[in-house]
DNA sequence: ACGCCATGTTCCATATACCGGAACGATGAT
DNA sequence: ATCATCGTTCCGGTATATGGAACATGGCGT
């Protein structure tokens, strides 16, 4: 929608969300953060919803198994079914780990911050991260968004797209500039594009954030369409250009591990060969 | 190929509840469970929902973030918001972790296995639960609801109750006969209570489950009203009542550790001096 | 004892979201 | 070209959520 907003204020532990479902889910995230029981009026506080919502909210978390009551119905906390939840999650999600596993060994490897990608919308989110340990970093959560033209991988996923795919995504908004080498003309744009797809990999030249430097490359898939990118990002005081070329010869490997684990992951697809 | 009827009803996979937003719930367990991609179809058949309706539900979570698509969209699975809030839960959840050490202990202790309850409605709910090794032994497992007439840990819950608050609790229905032994006669259980509460602590001989002995005291509370109980469960063949009443001390000695537990949990209380 | 305040609970008219059969669309196999 | 399969959209009927106001409870001070 608009431009990040960064909010200085402590936290007003906004719970909201389109459908009311959604915003059981974001209250919650309040309540999983949390170390200690919890009351009623103190959600009220927090959260800001009316009173009898919240009363309610919480009866049905309650009634579910998600939430526990304490004996004298003053305090609540998390529920034998909520644990149990979050533990079959996390023994079970087995990709994740193992994505983790080989973006940590890459860190190791290059000595950089990386992370893999995904495209959602018309923006690449950070799925996941690995900062290096080198005390010049930037700082930058999974879960964040960047436009597609002036990152790496946002470069690589437009360029496997149908040129007719690729503009009707672009059409939606201009091309915002963030730094001086941001690139904002469509045309520039389409040659770079044709460059990505030659050379296989793509970089961000300071095109997002002014000193910092990213190359990247796809997740190979057999069909050719890949919606996971992986990437380095460095400072450009310790990553030139000549640098970040030898690192890829160790980006690619990694890329590949992360398509087996993908690969391994999916239902029984024909795909038999 | 010819229609290939793997299933042998492995399971129908229930996904309900009382509300939309608990029938979401519900089908995020399923999910949990899985340690592959699944497909829209696949879900339809697994549980039985219409196909609309479960479109909907998938296109909510993953609008929410709490699960990702594949590129092509054919492919879901766990989302980065529902791997974090997991995380949180299981992290911040040190109640649950230190009550689990104490009753492993415990069990250790005492060579048999060992739950904590607490009282919902009228009725004892297993909150956690750790097996003897033992080869011989009942399995009941934790989320389990037995009534609170016939187990020990149920008739301490009564026996903290003003008598015309556990009156209104047991009018409510006839106390249902599991054994020989179950306590039928309301004048009789009174009676049994008071002792319980002499005793401060309480016993099930063959009350709900034929073979099954039981020794039960409360967690303690500082204002007198616990709703967490702590109980060994052996078979009779193996532990009398003498031998049950040796192992008191070690189980008081349980309680009280998770009393300090959850007394640091509690929010700051007006610090009762 | 008494009233007072903070907190939890219930009511209910209105607004909203959900439901799922049916029809349509996209994709790939034959 | 034709069919089969799976994903997506439509839409009117119905169940659910919403939250202001009022009520209930219990702890505290006087």
């Amino acid at each position: 929608m608009s431009e990040t907003k960064l909010k200085s204020i402590p936290e007003p532990a906004r719970v909201d969300g389109d459908t009311p479902a959604l915003r059981l889910f974001s209250l919650l995230e309040v309540i999983a953060r949390k170390d200690q029981f919890f009351s009623l009026q103190s959600l009220v506080e927090e959260t800001g919803l009316p009173k009898p919502t919240l009363h309610r909210m919480l009866q049905q978390l309650e009634s579910a198994g998600m939430l526990q009551r304490d004996a004298d119905g003053r305090f609540y906390g998390p529920g034998l079914r909520l644990r149990r939840l979050a533990e079959d999650l996390l023994l079970n999600n087995t990709v994740h780990g193992a994505r983790h596993a080989v973006l940590r060994k890459l860190v190791e490897e290059v000595g950089e911050s990386c992370n893999i990608t995904a495209l959602s919308g018309s923006e690449v989110l950070y799925l996941d991260r690995v900062e290096t340990q080198a005390p010049l970093r930037f700082y930058l959560h999974p879960g964040s968004r960047v436009p597609a033209h002036c990152s790496a991988s946002g470069k690589l996923f437009l360029a496997q797209m149908m040129p007719a795919q690729r503009r009707r995504l672009l059409d939606r908004a201009p091309l915002e500039k963030y730094t001086a080498q941001t690139i904002t003309d469509f045309d520039a744009l389409e040659r770079e594009i044709e460059s990505v797809k030659r050379e296989g990999h793509a970089i961000d030249n300071e095109e997002f954030l002014p000193g910092l430097f990213c190359i990247a490359v796809l997740v190979p898939r057999p069909d050719g369409r890949s919606n996971t990118g992986i990437a380095i990002q460095a400072p450009v005081m310790r990553v030139s250009r000549d640098k970040a070329l030898a690192f890829l010869p160790a980006l690619k490997r990694a890329a590949d591990a992360i398509a087996a684990i993908d690969a391994d992951a999916m239902p029984a697809a024909r795909t038999a060969a």
